[in-house]
DNA sequence: TTATAAAACTAACAAGTGTTAGTTTTTTTT
DNA sequence: AAAAAAAACTAACACTTGTTAGTTTTATAA
């Protein structure tokens, strides 16, 4: 386990910060308070505020691309792909709580990277809903619109970092199984 | 049709730039250049910013609040009772898409009001809790925990307003008729 | 038409913003 | 112990922020 740096750190103790407040409420000198020093004394590790957002957010977005593309070559049929689709965001989250609030609601207030998160996160939905579109052709996915299916799973998904940390005992293999029962198999009793 | 106060107007054009950037990065200059008058002239019909967040969020929680008790006693089984909730949902996101917003983002920015805020929202989420423990009791919806049943639901419902906008004819009963499958009863074909 | 009310304006304020320059202190390396 | 590098500091900048005071214009009522 390599030390943190003092850069991550400024990212880290950012994030967190960013979570409760949001990015543009969040000034450089709240940052420097959080980590007992002043503000003028960020610069020496970080170019600025907006790169930090851009730190956070580019590498939790690649992140995800990056797995998706695993999942998608994976060869496994399409409900299984689903089911890993959800480990990936139960793991992601719960090793990032705060990133993955400046990913859902910061997003647009990148400048210089912001095309560049949308191209992810537009392949992101698109693997995503070839993935469905794949299930239904092949019976194996109830025949929905896949908008509807990928908005409804995605964005349960997507807010999880909102949830875990209210769980006290947080045992993710239980979530993740919990989450895949209400994902796909809904909860009606038939 | 009552025609729209100064007021209204005002609250209506800041709730539609803070879903683009959010409470705190929309200033009293663009709201007021949005109109097309100067900010000052905007005290002629507001107090204060924080007054036009606290109304925008302040009105929806409790049009939630109030129809959940609707809800509440109406008298139908757990599943109809869901149905009912998702119907609340599509009906007030479709028709303030831009509050809905501030709603879900900015609360934390509310401040005389958070207090209150916070108590519509867990009286909201306990009554939410309620019917669906009623349902496990009544043998009426799968037997898995209810904040994970919960959350998966009402996130997906409270983010609502940011799918809406993106369906080109929007069907609203389509809409509802599709989310009442994938959230209930799943999207695997038994 | 004249008086009244409503709604816009200009100008400015005090406080807060991200960031830079230059300097001093602390830590690491030789 | 001396030199070099890293990381903190003070002070300040140019700009933006929400808001107020006082005034002028526009619309309504008498």
């Amino acid at each position: 386990m390599k030390t943190e740096t003092r850069k991550e750190e400024i990212i880290r103790v950012a994030a967190k910060l960013f979570k409760q407040k949001g990015y543009s409420a969040v000034t450089m000198r709240d940052i420097a308070k959080a980590m007992g020093i002043k503000a003028a004394s960020l610069y020496n590790h970080i170019n600025s505020k907006q790169d930090i957002l851009n730190e956070i957010i580019i590498s939790l977005a690649e992140a995800f691309t990056q797995e998706m593309k695993q999942i998608q070559s994976s060869g496994v049929n399409s409900i299984d792909k689903l089911k890993k689709i959800i480990e990936l965001h139960v793991n992601i989250s719960s090793q990032n709580i705060y990133g993955m609030a400046s990913l859902n609601n910061d997003w647009m207030h990148l400048k210089d990277k912001l095309q560049y998160y949308l191209k992810l996160r537009n392949t992101y939905e698109d693997d995503f809903k070839t993935i469905l579109i794949d299930g239904i052709t092949k019976n194996e996915i109830i025949n929905i619109k896949p908008e509807v299916m990928m908005f409804s799973i995605l964005t349960t998904l997507r807010s999880l970092y909102i949830w875990i940390p209210k769980k006290e005992q947080l045992n993710l293999e239980a979530l993740t199984d919990d989450l895949i029962n209400v994902l796909i198999n809904g909860i009606a009793k038939e």
